[in-house]
Order: C-alpha cells, then sequence, then structure tokens
DNA sequence: GTCTATAATTTGATAGAC
DNA sequence: GTCTATCAAATTATAGAC
C-alpha cells in the first residue's frame, strides 16, 4: 500500500520537525528510520517544501478534528477551553515535543511559501474555532479573546520548552476567568 | 580593534539566527556578510555551539539591560508592564525578527548544551526581574503571574510571526487588568 | 515504487603561511 | 588576526535500472 509509506514518512518526518524545525529534518535521516532509501521519498514528495508542506496539512487536519470533537461534546464553555488546552498538553506530553506550526511560525521567514501557507492555516482554522465557541457563549470581543488564547497556548508551551518541563505549560494556562 | 570584529559577526549571527534559528546562520554567510573568511570566525568562535551560546548570552545582558532601566523608571505598575511589552514589540517592529531566545527555546532539543543554558537563562532573567516587580506592588502569586506574562510576550510574538503583521502582537498584549 | 549511483552545493572545522 | 587551501560529512535532488 502506497498510502502506509506516505504516511510513515509523514511520522518519522513530523518527529524530527517537531523537535528542531525545516531544518532538523532529512530525506536521508527518515529514509534511514523507516528502511527504504532516500530517493524513494523523493517519489512521493519531489521536494522537501512538498513533504513539509504535507507535513503542516496533515497536523492542521488532525488537530481540526479534535477541535470538532470537542465542539460536539456539549460540555461547557470552561470545559471546552480546558480540553481545548489539553489538546497542546497532551502534544507536550506525550510527545516531549513542540506543536509543529508554532515551531514553523517561529521559523516563518525561511519557510518555503507552501509551507508557510499551510502554517498559517494552522493558526487560521484555531482562531475560526475558538471565535466560534466564544461567540456563541457571548463573550465580548470573541475574535481578540480568541487571538489572546492562541497566544497563551503557543506562549505557555515555549514556556514548557524553555525550562524543558511539561510542568511550566500548566501553570502558564490560567482559564480561571472562564468559569 | 578585536572587540570590533567579534561584534560584527554577533549582529551579523543575531540576525540570521532570529530568523530561522540555529541551523539558520553559517560561518561561511556571516564571514561574507562582514567581508572576512570563514577561517577567521573560527579564531573568534571555535566551534558554532560557542557562537550560538555567546549570541544568546549578549543577548540576554542586553535585554537585562533594558530590564533595569525600566525599574529604576519608578513608574507604576502598568507602565513598567507596558514598557516591558515594549521591549518585544520594538524587537518585531524595527528587526521584524522574533526574539532570539524565544526561537532557541522552540528548537531547545537540538541545541547543545551551552545554548541550551544560556537560552534559559534569558527566560529565568525575565522571570526574576517581573516577580520582583509583581511582588513590589502586592500582587498575588507573583512567580505564577510573572511566568503568564513572560508566556504572553512569547506566544504575543509567535502570533506576529504566524500572521507576518506585527499588529497581532499588540492585539494578543492585553495589561488592562494590571490597571 | 524502490533501488543504485551520482551530481552539485553547503556545512563545520583544521593546518599552516603570513 | 586573517588568510588560502582543504577535508570529511551532509544536504537536496535527479537519472536510469529493476
Amino acid at each position: 500500500m502506497a498510502q502506509e509509506t506516505i504516511n510513515q514518512i509523514l511520522d518519522a518526518a513530523e518527529d524530527k520537525a517537531r523537535t528542531g524545525g525545516y531544518n532538523a529534518f532529512s530525506f536521508r535521516e527518515i529514509a534511514k528510520d523507516i528502511g527504504i532509501k532516500s530517493a524513494s521519498i523523493h517519489y512521493h514528495f519531489p521536494t522537501k517544501a512538498d513533504l513539509a508542506a504535507q507535513l503542516a496539512r496533515r497536523y492542521t487536519e488532525k488537530f481540526h478534528t479534535h477541535l470538532l470533537s470537542i465542539s460536539e461534546s456539549g460540555n461547557d464553555l470552561h470545559q471546552q477551553l480546558s480540553d481545548y488546552a489539553n489538546l497542546f498538553y497532551q502534544a507536550l506530553r506525550t510527545d516531549q515535543k513542540m506543536c509543529l506550526c508554532g515551531l514553523f511560525a517561529a521559523e516563518m521567514n525561511v519557510l518555503p511559501d507552501d509551507v508557510k501557507k499551510e502554517t498559517r492555516l494552522f493558526f487560521e482554522t484555531n482562531l475560526q474555532w475558538l471565535e466560534t465557541l466564544l461567540n456563541s457563549h457571548e463573550i465580548d470581543n470573541p475574535k481578540n479573546e480568541a487571538l489572546k488564547l492562541l497566544a497563551k497556548m503557543e506562549g505557555a508551551m515555549l514556556m514548557a520548552k524553555a525550562f524543558e518541563s511539561e510542568d511550566y505549560f500548566q501553570e502558564a494556562i490560567d482559564l480561571s476567568q472562564y468559569k
């Protein structure tokens, strides 16, 4: 199955990209990890930009699936926001790694255009989901509150990376105002 | 003067590191920028890890100087925090670049140990300054509030990078609770 | 689809002349 | 302190056999 190899490539690439960014993964390393040759990766992804763009796209799509699942729970605002924060926290906790798009955003200036576009889409997807949620609970300035919440998530992740401890994420996240 | 060359090297390296992180600057590129040869850089900084560690150290020291200047102003809490946020905003606005240590923090896992240490020191310096400020104004939980403020700064910077507009920084920063 | 082989470039780093 | 020259390794990418 071709799709299986593609998934293996993306999995290996994501692992490395979330560790050190766009320059932290190479065709040869990925190939070695999954037991094929780098030339085979080029068959599936002609250029590194293609691979990275697909990486960001898949990451965003998976994330979006989780967002929809939170929406459909019908839980109250505070619970949904807690579940939202938990998406980021679990990424830290289970993988010990940064948010892929958070890392890409920091490197925005050196990313190929397609990767830039997909990275930005991750943030837009998050903002839109947050805004809809906040709006449906009659929060003032939902657009601005959404941006502040997203910044809080990514900022908290950065704290966890800076101090090399997931605990800093939880300490930096405070959602008590939405109770 | 030797120090002048060293500063030129660090300036050129900082410019590139703040654009794309640890892997975004090379000895050859820096050398070309300032009109010397890469071998000459190795005379001043034996390894890339040495150069990056000094980069983070200088960045933190400069930042600390600004922090002290804000403290000494004797302004009220809200004004000092606004000035603090402005340190980050100006870095975005004048250089169109991310916080060096914010970017390094995102890449923490792939940094040489010395660079890791210096990067962490930037965040500890910020936390300590914030905690002292908040404490002197009798804010509850100054340690935790300091962490939340620092996360807010770095998160807001990331939003600005993600959407490629400094405006997002200002929108994500809200210090009205300290008025 | 995967392979071998290889091109073209860039990288960090060192030896030794001046 | 800066240079030339060079090394060894790694990078993205392609051509062509199987």
